[in-house]
DNA sequence: TTGCATTCGGTACCTAGGTACAGGCTTACC
DNA sequence: GGTAAGCCTGTACCTAGGTACCGAATGCAA
């Protein structure tokens, strides 16, 4: 046999074919992302061959924009069998989130184009007439400009 | 009258006018957002009036997408007086930046909606029909959220 | 002059998601 | 059995933009 493979994949092994850093899999397995995987009698870490395509499932979580804790507890509850529309619901909210996001998004995009079409040279002593910058008030501070 | 002011504010002043922390003048003064001002005998920072003006306009450029970095750049590069067409352009680059966020996050949110559509119940284990998890593949390596 | 509020500098800590050592042990191959 | 590669734990560091705490010194009004 060219593998040994002999009770699980060494860490150099998980980390190559999931493309990820071998500290990466330490550090998920300090946040839980990860079981403690079985150790050879020498104290190396021997994982299980699905660890590769959880490895995939948890980056392509991230990719839809799940923190880490939020991916740790979606693998837990679906571990517990749980009746679990879970997933579901979390991705509606998640949606709600990155509309959100959108939509700040695009209100700092308007007020940087009126920056351009206003033709602003400076921040501090712009020259422009009707100079948008004053009246920046996009986020949350306090409403009038002065 | 109550206030003595004479030589300057000081960071109390300042930091209750502009809304923001006594220790963010501090730290906006090393890195280079805010000169250093001059002292009382004592060594109390004395700050001339327009620093409340000055810290408005820092945070309106953050509230734009800019970071500390380019604030100060900014703000350098508009202190030296240069012919600086500067502001514009870096708005301009600042556009196409968040347009390509908006896209990251329109691929996401299109992506999520398909989890959502096809009613999937696990990461892991996804009962549903032509279950679109495995197929997440949207940026490689980027495509942060936040 | 007393007494309290404020500020000083320096340092440590926070979130999020990792990455990079250092010094020592284990495993694999020949 | 020798040797090189890989792995171990623990700790420190990175980005960004701040915030918090400390003991000591200063500012200001009564």
């Amino acid at each position: 046999m060219a593998s040994p493979n002999k009770g699980g994949l060494r860490t150099g092994e998980v980390a190559e074919q999931a493309g990820v850093n071998v500290q990466t899999l330490r550090y998920y397995e300090r946040r839980g992302l990860l079981a403690e995987p079985s150790r050879s009698l020498g104290g190396h870490r021997l994982y299980p061959p699905d660890t590769v395509a959880l490895l995939t499932v948890i980056k392509a979580a991230q990719r839809l924009g799940f923190t880490l804790d939020e991916v740790a507890e979606l693998l837990d509850t679906g571990r517990r069998r749980h009746p679990a529309p879970d997933l579901r619901q979390r991705a509606v909210t998640k949606i709600a989130e990155i509309d959100q996001r959108i939509a700040d998004l695009t209100a700092i995009r308007g007020a940087l184009t009126e920056v351009v079409d206003a033709r602003c040279d400076s921040l501090t002593d712009c020259t422009c007439t009707d100079c948008p910058i004053p009246f920046l008030t996009i986020g949350h501070p306090d409403g009038e400009p002065t």
